[in-house]
RNA sequence: GAUUCGUUAGCUCAGCUGGUAGAGCACAUCCCUUUUAAGGAUGGGGUCCUGGGUUCGAACCCCAGACGAAUCACCA
């Protein structure tokens, strides 16, 4: 069903079309002038030609005022009938734009530029082009001279929904869909000048690896073989290594079929780098290096708010071991404990455990809980424990430990880097480990890839590697808390939509047509619905329908309902 | 998955103790030659999320469900 407005509207569509417009011509429209070029360079008198889509419209007799928004910006226009239609006919006016026009219609205005008595630059309208004919009206927020927003378009959900009208009416989202397109361009700009290399790997991968998580299945119907969507890209980017590149990166697209929250959606963008003959101390300095020239591009400043706090992204962040900064945050020293100890200490710290729990995971949970959150400041948390590393190098020092470092930000892990393991028995070993963790419950098994390792057996060079959440980085950028805010279509699930009555299926009951409608909507949305309901129900919801929808059919007989049902 | 809160006009939201569904914006008609969220007058617009129940009577109370938000848990 349409509202009364969108009806409305399409009248007037109709009313246009009759008048001689194209609604939806085809032609280029060439426009002389973006909103904000007229603004930050008045010329009084100046012919321009712009284009954009009326957002607000203020009939005053034979004058109006509107205002129209480009991809720059907003402009008020002034009309005047007799400007527009300077003969006698002044249907131009009276009609097209005063009745016929709506919010949210694309136009092409073809004025001098000027100003109001009140300041306002604004274009003196001599002729209007209908580019598009808007038939739904768009939300309304104004905001007013104290900068307070009235009657917000603000329900996440419909937002998310509709990201098109939120992008029209609320400033400040294409503010940040801008800013994560500078992000992304500046990161680019900081790996090409180094001369690595952008490359494209398997999205579609038989064996989904590189990183512990659900993927999502489908099916390759010609090789008839399942394909899991990637979880990560780490294994194809190490294979490049092997192949003779000295430094690879991909903005990678990569999918987990896990839970979906402010900070997880099921499909992320990740940016991974690596960098043969170097080590995770080099990646330290190179993420700090590019994360300083990102800041400096995108904000023209190191530092950034967040939330009530303010980071600062000047190199060099402080580096502390996993084993140090948990000494620091419990007074507790892990460095020389078993399994066993571990359990006790988290049990004295209040954290859950279960049998599944290896000493890695154990460790993990103790930094989690009482370290993770302390690190507002950007921070490289180093060395892990080898048990969650399975494709880390093992430390130089230390054969427990792995040469790793986080990058944590605002008490959230931004990046992740390795020196990478290159020795591929070891590499087996560890995957084989995996395995045993896997079947002690933990479901995201981590299936071997036998070609990874027969890459590896060909030889990799000693090699870095790093991966950064291009969307939490823009979230820290953005001042966003949410992911949603930051991706242009978050998943959502399915809308539902109303899509009318099936009517074959009413058809076949030999209900007469112009009934079919009226019991849609009077609940009767399918035939099992239907006759599932008394006759006599039906029969007396009909005829009162059709007496308060004033239908211009007979009332229904209740024989005739009857019938359906044999 | 748990808890709490929410769902009323195109949009933002009121709606008291259960008693004829409301406001602002938007829309329509009329008046008005430069307005700054808001000129004046009049008017139209509703599956009160859905389905049951209680009641003489339900937007409101009860039960179940759908959807959303926040917090927490789980998962990276």
């Amino acid at each position: 069903m349409l509202s009364e407005q969108e009806q409305i509207r399409r009248e007037s569509l109709q009313k246009i079309i009759s008048y001689g417009i194209n609604p939806y011509p085809a032609e280029e429209f060439k426009f002389s002038h973006y909103s904000s070029q007229i603004l930050e360079n008045f010329i009084d008198g100046e012919k321009v030609i712009i284009a954009g889509r009326l957002m607000r419209r203020k009939i005053q007799g034979k004058a109006s005022f509107g205002s129209i928004q480009d991809a720059k910006g907003k402009i008020q226009i002034y009309l005047n009938r007799d400007i527009i239609c300077p003969d006698e006919d002044k249907s131009m006016y009276n009609d097209v734009f005063k009745k016929w026009l709506d919010l949210g219609d694309i136009l092409g205005i073809e004025g001098k530029v000027f100003k109001t008595r009140v300041g306002e630059i604004s274009v003196n309208v001599e002729m209007i082009h209908l580019l598009s004919k808007s038939l739904k009206p768009l939300p309304q927020p104004k905001v007013d001279t104290d900068g307070i927003t009235h009657d917000a378009f603000n329900d996440p959900e419909l937002r998310y929904r509709r990201r098109y009208v939120d992008l029209i009416v609320n400033d400040y989202v294409k503010e940040t869909f801008l800013k994560r397109s500078k992000v992304i361009n500046s990161m680019r700009k900081f790996l090409s000048k180094k001369d690595y290399v952008e490359v494209e790997t398997p999205i579609l991968q038989s064996i989904p690896g590189g990183a512990a998580a659900k993927p999502f299945v489908t099916h390759h119907n010609a090789l008839d073989v399942p394909l899991y969507l990637r979880i990560a890209n780490e294994l194809y980017l190490k294979r490049l290594i092997v192949g003779g590149f000295e430094g690879v990166y991909e903005f990678a697209k990569d999918f987990r079929n896990e839970g979906m929250d402010k900070t997880h959606n099921p499909e992320f963008t990740q940016m991974e780098v690596y960098v043969a003959y170097k080590d995770y101390h080099w990646m330290m300095s190179f993420t700090e290096e590019m994360l300083e020239f990102i800041c400096l591009e995108v904000l023209g400043t190191t530092d950034v708010k967040i939330g009530n706090n303010t980071i600062s992204f000047k190199k060099p962040f402080k580096r502390i071991s996993m084993l140090n900064s948990i000494k620091e945050h419990t007074g507790i020293d892990i460095s020389k404990m078993g399994v066993k100890e571990l359990f006790e200490t988290c049990k004295k710290l209040n954290i859950e455990t279960n049998d599944s729990m290896g000493k890695g995971k154990l460790i993990d949970e103790i930094f989690g809980e009482k370290c993770e959150s302390n690190y507002l400041q950007p921070t490289f948390i180093t060395d892990y424990p080898i048990e969650m590393s399975p494709l880390c190098k093992k430390h130089r020092d230390n054969d427990e430990l792995t040469e790793r470092f986080e990058l944590m930000v605002n008490g959230k892990e931004l990046a992740n880097a390795y020196s990478e393991l290159n020795d591929p028995i070891d590499q087996k070993l560890r995957f084989e480990e995996q395995i045993k963790l896997a079947e002690r419950g933990d479901d995201e098994a981590m299936l071997i890839d036998l070609d990874f390792i027969r890459a590896l057996e060909y030889g990799m060079p000693p090699t870095s590697g790093m991966g950064i959440g291009i969307d939490r980085l823009v979230m820290f950028l953005c001042n966003q808390s949410s992911i949603q805010e930051v991706l242009l279509f978050p998943q959502m699930k399915p809308e539902k939509w109303d899509t009318g009555p099936n009517k074959k299926e009413y058809l076949k009951l030999n209900i007469a047509e112009s009934w079919i409608q009226p019991l849609y909507e009077i609940g009767y949305t399918s035939v099992s619905i239907l006759l599932e309901a008394k006759p006599t129900a039906v029969h007396q919801k009909l005829n009162s329908y059709r007496k308060k929808n004033k239908l211009s059919i007979p009332p229904i007989l209740l024989e005739e309902v009857e019938a359906w049902y044999k």
